[in-house]
DNA sequence: CAATGAGTTCAATTTAGATTGAACTTTTCT
DNA sequence: AGAAAAGTTCAATCTAAATTGAACTCATTG
């Protein structure tokens, strides 16, 4: 039996909303969609953890998207379930630590993305080795071993910037 | 009177078409639009400057994206106008360095917004600061200057992972 | 064990933003 | 000046990706 006397205690006020808007913003740079912003957000500015009903309900999205958003949300590292829940619900919780979020980030964004394009920018240096034109060839190859560089800079730098966040 | 003998010379080969894709999924990562990708990954691969009809003509884009492409890519500074081209058309060629590309990035992309971030949570830390409840006033900013705590963090590693890639 | 509620899945739909193309401006050339 | 070609602009269109919601599974409870 909800709020009858209460018009719509779920209802975000003006600040809430604010703050999310920023996150919404911060994670499209990420490119990351707008429902995780939403999401993390709220976890964000809630004293206490929340369930998935509590997002559905003052997000006003599908069950869907939060239960879809959640799992990303966790897969990053950016959420974790709430120890001793009250009901049988699951209760979460953000990761308010840079350091954890940012290596989350580079985990399941960046290295898979830098590891795949490794491996393709091998196999295509080996087919521009294999070029008739010997010109062509040559510049190819270069062109490739310069890609190739950047590769594995990319690769480097990403500990040192997980060790320059951390605090 | 272009390629009578021929077929279609502005066909790409197998090869580079499959380099465009691993620029095309690159930029996808970075949060921008595939012709982006396109355009660098063509100049990339491509040993001498190319003119805008150049583009439309091998990689079937309009002129409309070519140009928006191209002066988004100029802006970036991942290309610039080729001197002393032959006839009145502008020849482009890209910047390959990787310390220039993450720095036009950097510039154009993570600078405005981490600014515009961090202007916003100053004028949100100020509000929270004159909420009544003084439980939720003190959560709420300690949040905020978590918040500002991670842009202030952010600004200052985005040089370092500059000097980091400058080769 | 039936019923209730939490959470997941995925085909269908919606939407944000990328792309197009026609009209336009600017530049060059005779 | 006028014609032709280069390049820009932006409303209309298209498309890729996010979101929805109904049908499902699984766990819990009376």
């Amino acid at each position: 039996m909800p709020d009858l006397l209460n018009g719509d205690q779920h209802e975000l006020d003006p600040l809430e909303r604010q703050v999310l808007a920023v996150f919404v913003d911060g994670v499209r740079v990420l490119g990351l969609p707008r429902s995780i912003g939403e999401i993390y957000g709220l976890l964000f500015i809630s004293p206490s953890a929340l369930a998935l009903d509590d997002l559905v309900l003052r997000l006003r999205i599908s069950k869907g998207s939060a239960s879809q958003g959640l799992r990303m949300l966790k897969n990053l590292g950016a959420v974790r379930e709430a120890n001793g829940g009250e009901d049988r619900r699951t209760y979460y919780e953000p990761a308010i630590e840079l350091k954890r979020l940012v290596g989350g980030f580079i985990r399941e964004q960046i290295r898979p993305h830098l590891d795949s394009g490794k491996t393709k920018i091998d196999l295509l240096a080996e087919s521009a080795r294999c070029l008739q034109d010997p010109v062509r060839r040559q510049f190819l190859s270069d062109r490739m071993e310069r890609l190739d560089t950047w590769m594995t800079s990319s690769a480097k730098v990403l500990p040192f910037l997980q060790k320059l966040l951390g605090q």
